[in-house]
DNA sequence: AAAACGATTGAACAACCGTTCAACCGTTAA
DNA sequence: TTAACGGTTGAACGGTTGTTCAATCGTTTT
């Protein structure tokens, strides 16, 4: 017995609240701010990253040292602070064949620092 | 001209910074924490379940509702909303043939208003 | 100048993830 | 009790993503 034989591009329901509707959409976010905000979330929701940031918290550190302390190769470190470079979460400084990183700012210490209090609940 | 024939299961350098590395093994949270972590921001590393985040902050909504305001599926929202609840980010109470969700706890807002501030930097 | 080494990069592969689709469940209304 | 409807679910498909591998770049050292 098949019930639903036709496909919606949105949601078919008819009984819709329709003031709630309107009035949540006027205080969602625009699109883009949600998908920035997604995209910087996604940042961190990898534990490669979270690790090397932890890592790179306050004395700065040469990809090598990095590579060491999680135990991975420098290849596969590198491109992660690839990642982190371009969203402007880490600095770097070189210093003769070296490449130290460190945190570029103080808001993602602190952003951490919130969702660490989360998952202890 | 090939210079790194062999590969190695981790870092291959020589000139560590040992001192440097064991301090901060020290200071490293232990790996469970991390994937925790990591997990907890992958949650919000898509823009559909930050999109409902919002949606179901204050006023509860039921899933017809959220999936018309996003202009997608109630099928691809439930899918989101399961993940939300296995993660206790959302609550729900079913009405009639009606189920409304909304935040668990101010936690999340916290760390969202957070990172919003951080990406108007 | 050539060798060595830390770091970066692109391609490739595998694993993961979000949406779609079709079916089904639970409650309500006829 | 049967139809209708909101919601849930599992499989499948396609796109995304992290690591590996091999090569290359840039700086230093001999």
């Amino acid at each position: 017995m098949k019930l639903y034989e036709k496909t919606a591009p949105s949601c078919e329901c008819e009984e819709l609240h329709e003031e709630i509707i309107n009035q949540k959409r006027e205080e969602m976010p625009d699109e883009n701010t949600l998908y920035d905000l997604s995209d910087f979330f996604k940042i961190l929701g990898d534990s490669t990253r979270v690790s090397i940031l932890f890592a790179i918290d306050g004395e700065p550190m040469c990809v090598c040292d990095i590579a060491n302390l999680l135990g991975m190769t420098k290849s596969a470190v590198s491109h992660q602070l690839k990642i982190l470079r371009q969203s402007d979460l880490v600095t770097y400084r070189k210093s003769g064949k070296n490449v130290f990183y460190t945190l570029a700012d103080d808001h993602v210490r602190d952003i951490i620092e919130k969702a660490l209090e989360h998952i202890k609940e």
